[in-house]
DNA sequence: AACCAGGACACAA
DNA sequence: TTGTGTCATGGT
């Protein structure tokens, strides 16, 4: 599906939702989305599963995702005919068939695409996605979720609700965040991070580094420009290009995808972290971002893995 | 109750 | 270059 008639087939669906108090609704085809898993995965961290769907914020707008046949079902508090914005975030334009067809063609892949099709990779927002994995460092994911939470009900922009939801506010900008204290950002149960979530928000908000610029530069500038900021090494550089700037080659290796790498392609023989680094680099081809996803949620559902 | 979590950093060897 | 201690907090 060409952009153009992602637009147009898009900009005139809104319709009322009387029943859901939703005001506006429209239907993305995908084939093969795993709405669930992409959400759930550890990529962003403010989706949460209502009854048969997801609740989340993109932006500054209230968001709820179904799940239907070859398709998404989505519906937005405010009108406004234009969905570009959530064809954007969701990638539904991104063919996953042609991503896969990159991976390498070993057992490891296999096993790991295997145990979750249709697994896919959002297009997020690169402050919200700097600032969450800032925040992310030796926490667990539903714990970097609740830091999130906290974050956006102390800091962030009420946004519009349908009638019966609960209250919801946008991401925190740079600025409010950059105005926060150090103190006020540890109540967020941030802990250590909070000191260079709060230096990194003011490096922004001073103009040293402009991140929506990242994603028209090469990897590696836009690499080692996110490592200048404070509590943001490889990893989490990573993170940011693979999330949010469109780097589908970028490579975040935790612990988890650490883990799988040894024992999925180096078992019974140690592995320097530079010799591991060589092998992720040379290994996955131009989609490698993708493979670490799956690999990522592989570990993590995989008792066997988990050592 | 230990162990660990989508790490970064300074420092030693 | 690779290893180690430290940083806060809470889940499993």
């Amino acid at each position: 599906m060409t952009a153009s008639s992602i637009k147009s087939s898009f900009s005139n669906a809104a319709t009322s939702g009387e029943a859901t108090g939703a005001a506006c609704r429209t239907v993305f085809p995908v084939r093969d989305y795993n709405l669930a898993a992409t959400l759930a995965s550890g990529q962003t961290f403010r989706w949460r599963p209502c009854e048969g769907g997801w609740e989340g914020i993109v932006g500054s707008r209230w968001v709820r995702l179904r799940s239907g046949a070859d398709s998404i079902l989505a519906e937005t508090a405010a009108p406004g005919g234009d969905w570009r914005w959530l064809a954007e975030y969701l990638q539904v334009e991104q063919d996953l068939a042609q991503v896969l067809a990159t991976f390498p063609e070993d057992e490891p892949m296999r096993a790991a695409v295997a145990a979750c099709r249709g697994l896919r990779l959002l297009r997020q927002d690169p402050w919200e996605c700097l600032a969450s994995f800032i925040c992310s460092s030796t926490k667990q994911i539903v714990q970097i979720q609740q830091i999130v939470a906290l974050l956006c009900e102390r800091f962030g922009e009420p946004v519009r609700i349908p009638r019966g939801s609960g209250a919801a506010f946008a991401f925190p900008s740079v600025e409010r965040i950059a105005a926060a204290g150090e103190a006020e950002l540890r109540a967020c149960k941030m802990g250590f991070r909070a000191p260079n979530l709060c230096a990194a928000a003011r490096k922004i908000a001073d103009g040293e580094i402009d991140l929506r610029r990242l994603a028209t530069r090469s990897a590696e500038a836009a690499r080692a420009e996110l490592m200048l900021l404070p509590g943001v090494g490889a990893k989490i550089a990573d993170c940011v290009l693979l999330f949010a700037c469109g780097f589908p080659a970028a490579f975040p290796v935790d612990v988890w995808v650490r883990k799988a790498l040894r024992r999925l392609y180096f078992p019974r023989r140690q592995v320097t972290p530079k010799r591991l680094q060589e092998f992720t680099a040379a290994h996955f081809g131009p989609y490698a971002g993708y493979a670490q996803q799956y690999l990522f949620h592989y570990a993590r559902v995989h008792a066997k893995l988990k050592k």
